[in-house]
RNA sequence: GGGCGCGUAGCUCAGUGGUAGAGCACACCCUUCACACGGGUGGGGUCGCAAGUUCAAUCCUUGCCGCGCCCA
C-alpha cells in the first residue's frame, strides 16, 4: 500500500535511516557472483582529512556510475579506504604536540609511531562518515588502509622487486629539501611562485695578478642568493665570452671564505645575461650541480654549507668563518641570516657593486640589490622555501616506468577523458625525472633496507632475509648478492654470526604506496578471486590536480606490477571554485562546507548540483542558487508522487512497459523510452551534466507538467474504468522509471518515494535499470504533442489579450484535419481542462470578433464578441505575421540560391523547403484571422 | 618562453556547419482539489574582435584582445 506523504520534502528526515538500512542490508555489494563485474577504487582521502568540496564532487561522480552499473546488474565494487598521508598526518600529530609544549624527539621513533596510530584510531574516520553523509555507496565492509598489514606487504615487495630489477636505486644527488619538515620531498611536491627579490653584484678578485683584456682585476657575477657563495665552487664563463677567454682555466679568490676557484667554461653561462660570469654553486642549485659535474667535480666531493635546518655549517674545506655558523640562510622572523651578513661583509670590503636606480624625478639612488622577481620553490606541505641539498636518497626510474603508461595511453589501452589531459600526460612522461621516494619521517611505510657496518645495503622484505643476504654476500663475495632470490640462498649461511645490520631508517613517499591502490585493495600480490574478478578495474574518477601524484603513478606501478593497466578509462574533472571563480582556500576563507549544504538542501540537491554541472574539461564554479532549484526539484517529484498515491497510483510490477491504449499513455512510455536511450548514451560517454539534464527535463517538463495533468480527466472519471485502470498502471509504472532513471543521481529521496510507493520486491538501490519494450504508435505520440500545440498557444493567446487564463471558452475549427477531429473527439476532456476550450465545435465560427489560435495545420477561432480587446488581437496577429514573414523571405532567399539548392545537404533543402512551405500557410492564416477582425 | 582551456541572455552554464538553449534572476498573470521549494505566459543574446574556408559559421582555419591553469 501507498503511504501518506508530507506536503515539503525534508531531506534530513531520511538520509540517514536509509543510508543505514543500505549498509547493514549489505546492499552496496550484493552478492552478485556470476554477475559481470564492475570495478572502481576511490582516490583514498587523508586519514587525517574531512570532506570537502572536491571530495564532494569526486565521489558524487563515482557514486552516480557505480549505482548506474549496479542497477544495470552488474557486480558492482566500489573500493574505499583512507591514505596513511605521510607528511600531513605526521604534521598534524606534530602540531598536536608543540600545543602541549611537547615534540617529536622527546619520543622513541616508536613511541611516536604508536601515538600516531592512536589518533588515527581516535578520529581517522571522520572522513569515511561524512563520505556516507553524501550517500556515497562504497564496500565498507573491505575498507581499506595504505598502512594495513596487507598493505604494507605488497608496497615492500614492490620496493624489493623494483630494487632488484635496478628500478630502484640509492643516490648522492641534489634533492628538493624542505628544511621545515625535514625531509626530501618530490619534484612534483614543489610549488613555484614569484616572490620579489634581489639580483646582487659582486666582485671576486682574480688570483695571481692575473686580469682581464679591459685591465679588471676581477669578475663580476650576480646572484639572487648570495649566501651560497660561501660553498661556491667555481665561477663559469660562455667559452665563446670573448672577454673571458684569457682567464678560463685560471682562479678567483673568494671574498669571505678565501677560497681559490676555478673559472670554467660551461655553456650554462649566458652571455647576455649581467656580466655574462656566474658563481657556481654545486651543492645549493640544481643548475650548478651540472655545471659543477661537468667541470669535473665529483657529487661527494661537492660543498655543503648548510644543515637539515638550512642553517649555515661548516663546509668540509673548513673555510666558512666562525661568524657565520649557525645562522640561518636568510632573514627570518626578523632575524637577520647569513644572506644579510654577506651582503654586509662584502660592501665593507667594496666588493659590492651597487645596483644605481632613478627615481621618478631623476635623482640617482644606490641600492645594494637589484630589484627583481624570483621564480621561487616552495614546499606545498611546509610552505617554506626549498633548499637544493646534496644528500643520499632513494630514486625510482621513473623513465623507464613510464614507457608502458605512455604506450598504453597512445594506443588506447587506456582513454583518457576528456581527450585533451592526453597531451599534458605525454609531456609530463616524456620528460619524467628520478623519482626521489624515501621521506625522513617516521610515519609511513619504512623502506626494507638494511646497511652493514661498511654501508653495503641489502633490499629484502623483511630482516631476516636481508641478513640472510649479508651472509651469503659475505660468504660468496658477491658484490651484488641482493639480485639474486633471498629463498634459494644457501641454508648453511643462515644463522647467528657477528654481522650487525641497520635498517634504513626513512620512509616512502605516500605516494609510492597510493599507487598500489587498484591491486594491492584487492588482496595482490596474492592471486585472489577478488583480484582475479577486479583487476583491471573498470573507470578511474579523480581531480586533474593529481593526474601526476597518482594517476599516473598508479599506472607506472600497475603495468609493472601486473603486466596490466589498473583501468582502460581514466576520468579527469575540475575544482571546484568559489562563487566568484577565485580558488576555495582555508586561508582565503571562502571555501564551502558540503556538509553545511547537505543540512541545508540535502545530499540529493547537492549530489544533483554537482553532476549537473559537471561538463568535461571545465571548472565548476559554486552556485547556491542552483542547489537549492534541485532541492526544489526534489520536492516537486515527493508532491508528484504524492499526487500519483493520492489517485491510487502505486508501483509497478513490471520492468517493461504496461500494455497501453489510450494516447496519453503510449506517450509517456515513449517519452520514457527516449528518455532512457538518452541518459544510457550521456552515461556511456560520461557525459554528467547531459545526464542529470535529460532525467530533470523528462521528470519535470513531460512527466509532471504534461502527463499528471493530461491523466487527471481520466482518473477524475470513471474509477473503474478500463482507461483508469491502464492509467493508473501506466503512471506507477512511469513514476518507477523515474524513480530509477533517478537514484544514481538522487538516491535518497528515490528510495523514500520507492517504498513509500507500495511493498516491493527489493529496495530501490537494487532495482533493476529500464527497459522499455512498449510499442508506441506516431498516431498517439501526434495527438498528444497536438494537444499540447493547441494548449500552448491558447494559453499566450489568453495571455496577451489579458483573458482570464481559467476562463472556459468555446472553440470553433471550420476545417478541422484527421488528427483534430480524432483527438477533440477521444480527449475533449483533457482540452477542456488544459486548453480551457468547450465545447469545440467542427463549424464556421459566428460572425463577429474573435481570436485565432493554431496546433499543427489547424485553425481554431475563439469567439470573444464583447471580452476581446480587438487592437489588441491585431498587435498579436501582426506580430506573428511580420515574424512569419521575415522567416519566410529568409527561406525564399536561401531556395532562390541555386548554389544552395545544388550543393547543400539534400536534408537541408528539404528542411528549408517545409520550413518555408509551413511559414507561408501561417501567413495564410494570420492574412484570413485579420481579414476576419475587419 | 612552451602547453592547455575559457570568453554564448543580467548571473551560472549547455550546444550544433543550416541562422541559438537550460537553471536562476526579471516582468506580467494565477491563493485551479500534488506541489508558491508551485502553475502559466513573456522580455532579453550583432554566440570576445577581425580576416579566411563554405551555398551557409556561434560552431572549421588564422591572427588579435581579455581571463585562467599547468610546465620551464
Amino acid at each position: 500500500m501507498t503511504r501518506e506523504l508530507d506536503k515539503t520534502f525534508d531531506p534530513a528526515s531520511i538520509e540517514a535511516k536509509w543510508y543505514d538500512h543500505w549498509e547493514k542490508g549489505n546492499l552496496f555489494r550484493p552478492e552478485r557472483p556470476d554477475a559481470e563485474p564492475f570495478t572502481i577504487v576511490n582516490p583514498p582521502p587523508n586519514v587525517t582529512g574531512s570532506l570537502h568540496i572536491g571530495h564532494a564532487l569526486d565521489n558524487t561522480l563515482q557514486d552516480i556510475v557505480i549505482r548506474y552499473e549496479r542497477m544495470r546488474g552488474k557486480d558492482a565494487l566500489w573500493v574505499v579506504g583512507t591514505d596513511h598521508a605521510g607528511i600531513a598526518t605526521q604534521m598534524v600529530v606534530e602540531r598536536q604536540m608543540e600545543e602541549r609544549q611537547d615534540k617529536r624527539t622527546n619520543y622513541s621513533r616508536e613511541e611516536f609511531v604508536d601515538k600516531v596510530w592512536e589518533w588515527k584510531e581516535e578520529s581517522g574516520g571522520t572522513i569515511t562518515r561524512q563520505l556516507r553523509r553524501l550517500g556515497c555507496s562504497m564496500d565498507w565492509s573491505r575498507e581499506q588502509f595504505t598502512m594495513d598489514e596487507h598493505f604494507t606487504r605488497a608496497v615492500l615487495k614492490v620496493f624489493v622487486d623494483l630494487f632488484n630489477e635496478g628500478l630502484i636505486y640509492r643516490d648522492k644527488r641534489l634533492v628538493n629539501w624542505d628544511p621545515k619538515l625535514r625531509t626530501a620531498i618530490s619534484d612534483l611536491e614543489v610549488e613555484t611562485q614569484n616572490v620579489a627579490g634581489g639580483f646582487w653584484h659582486f666582485k671576486y678578485p682574480l688570483a695571481d695578478g692575473v686580469k682581464l683584456d679591459n685591465g679588471q682585476d676581477y669578475i663580476e657575477v650576480a646572484t639572487t642568493r648570495p649566501e651560497t657563495m660561501l660553498a661556491d665552487m667555481a665561477v663559469a664563463v660562455h667559452p665563446t665570452d670573448d672577454r673571458y677567454k684569457s682567464v678560463v682555466g685560471k682562479e678567483v679568490v673568494l671574498p669571505i671564505t678565501g677560497r681559490r676557484v676555478k673559472i670554467v667554461p660551461d655553456e650554462h653561462a649566458d652571455p647576455e645575461l649581467g656580466s655574462g660570469a656566474v658563481k657556481i654553486t654545486p651543492g645549493h642549485d640544481f643548475n650548478d650541480f651540472e655545471v659543477g659535474k661537468r667541470a669535473g667535480i665529483a657529487a661527494s666531493d661537492m660543498l655543503n654549507m648548510l644543515d637539515a635546518d638550512a642553517n649555515v655549517c661548516q663546509t668540509s674545506d673548513g673555510l666558512v668563518p666562525e661568524e657565520y655558523l649557525g645562522l640561518h640562510r636568510f632573514k627570518r622572523d626578523g632575524t637577520d641570516g647569513a644572506r644579510e651578513l654577506v651582503v654586509q661583509r662584502l660592501k665593507e670590503q667594496g666588493l659590492l657593486i651597487p645596483h644605481i636606480a632613478k627615481t621618478k624625478k631623476g635623482e640617482e639612488v644606490e641600492h645594494d640589490a637589484e630589484p627583481r622577481t624570483i621564480a621561487t620553490p616552495f614546499g606545498d606541505r611546509g610552505g617554506v622555501v626549498i633548499e637544493p641539498w646534496l644528500t643520499d636518497q632513494w630514486y625510482v626510474n621513473a623513465e623507464e616506468l613510464a614507457k608502458a603508461p605512455i604506450e598504453a595511453v597512445k594506443n588506447g589501452d587506456i582513454e583518457i577523458v576528456p581527450k585533451t589531459w592526453e597531451k599534458t600526460f605525454f609531456n609530463w612522461m616524456e620528460n619524467i625525472q628520478p623519482w626521489c621516494v624515501s621521506r625522513q619521517l617516521w610515519w609511513g611505510h619504512r623502506i626494507p633496507a638494511w646497511y652493514d657496518a661498511d654501508g653495503q645495503v641489502f633490499v629484502a622484505e623483511t630482516e631476516e632475509e636481508a641478513y640472510a643476504l649479508a651472509r651469503h654476500s659475505r660468504a660468496g663475495g658477491n658484490p651484488e648478492p641482493q639480485s639474486s632470490d633471498p629463498a634459494a640462498l644457501d641454508p648453511r649461511l643462515r644463522g647467528d654470526d657477528e654481522i650487525k645490520l641497520e635498517r634504513d631508517p626513512d620512509v616512502l613517499d605516500t605516494w609510492f604506496s597510493s599507487a598500489l591502490w587498484p591491486f594491492a585493495t584487492l588482496g595482490w600480490p596474492e592471486e585472489t578471486e577478488l583480484l582475479k574478478k577486479h583487476y583491471p578495474n573498470d573507470l578511474l574518477v579523480s581531480g586533474f590536480d593529481i593526474l601526476f601524484f597518482w594517476d599516473a603513478r598508479m599506472m607506472m606501478q600497475g603495468m609493472k606490477m601486473t603486466g596490466q593497466v589498473p583501468w582502460p578509462r581514466l576520468y579527469l574533472h575540475g575544482l571546484v571554485r568559489a562563487a566568484d571563480g577565485s580558488k576555495m582556500s582555508k586561508s582565503k576563507g571562502n571555501v564551502v562546507d558540503p556538509l553545511i549544504l547537505i543540512d541545508q538542501y540535502g545530499a540529493d540537491a547537492l549530489r544533483f548540483f554537482m553532476a549537473a554541472m559537471e561538463s568535461q574539461g571545465r571548472d565548476i564554479k559554486m552556485d547556491e542558487k542552483r542547489v537549492e532549484g534541485y532541492r526544489n526539484f526534489a520536492t516537486k517529484l515527493w508532491n508528484a508522487t504524492r499526487f500519483c498515491a493520492s489517485n491510487g497510483i502505486g508501483g509497478s510490477s513490471t520492468i517493461a512497459a504496461p500494455a497501453a491504449k489510450l494516447a496519453v499513455n503510449q506517450w509517456i512510455i515513449g517519452e520514457v523510452q527516449q528518455t532512457v536511450e538518452t541518459l544510457d548514451k550521456a552515461m556511456a560517454d560520461l557525459r554528467f551534466d547531459a545526464a542529470a539534464n535529460t532525467i530533470y527535463h523528462f521528470t519535470w517538463d513531460r512527466f509532471c507538467d504534461w502527463y499528471l495533468e493530461l491523466i487527471k480527466p481520466v482518473l477524475q472519471g470513471e474509477e473503474d474504468s478500463e482507461a483508469a485502470a491502464e492509467t493508473r498502471e501506466v503512471a506507477g509504472w512511469a513514476l518507477d522509471q523515474i524513480l530509477v532513471m533517478l537514484h544514481p543521481f538522487m538516491p535518497f529521496v528515490t528510495e523514500e518515494l520507492w517504498n513509500a510507493q507500495g511493498e516491493r520486491q527489493y529496495e530501490l538501490i537494487l532495482a533493476k535499470w529500464p527497459e522499455p519494450k512498449g510499442s508506441v504508435s506516431k498516431q498517439a505520440t501526434d495527438a498528444i504533442d497536438w494537444v499540447i500545440a493547441l494548449t500552448t498557444a491558447t494559453r499566450g493567446a489568453r495571455n496577451e489579450l489579458g483573458i482570464s487564463p481559467g476562463e472556459k471558452l468555446p472553440a470553433y475549427c471550420p476545417a478541422p484535419s484527421d488528427l483534430a477531429k480524432r483527438v477533440v473527439e477521444r480527449s475533449a476532456a483533457a482540452i477542456e481542462r488544459l486548453a480551457r476550450l468547450t465545447p469545440v465545435e467542427f463549424a464556421e465560427a459566428p460572425a463577429g470578433a474573435a481570436m485565432q489560435v493554431v496546433a499543427g495545420e489547424d485553425v481554431f477561432i475563439i469567439p470573444l464578441e464583447g471580452v476581446i480587446d480587438i487592437a489588441a488581437e491585431k498587435a498579436r496577429l501582426e506580430k506573428a505575421l511580420a515574424a512569419s514573414e521575415k522567416e519566410a523571405k529568409s527561406l525564399e532567399g536561401r531556395l532562390g540560391n541555386p548554389n544552395f539548392v545544388e550543393r547543400a545537404k539534400p536534408e537541408a533543402v528539404e528542411k528549408a523547403r517545409e520550413d518555408h512551405a509551413h511559414h507561408t500557410a501561417e501567413i495564410e492564416r494570420l492574412k484570413a484571422a485579420l481579414a476576419r477582425l475587419g
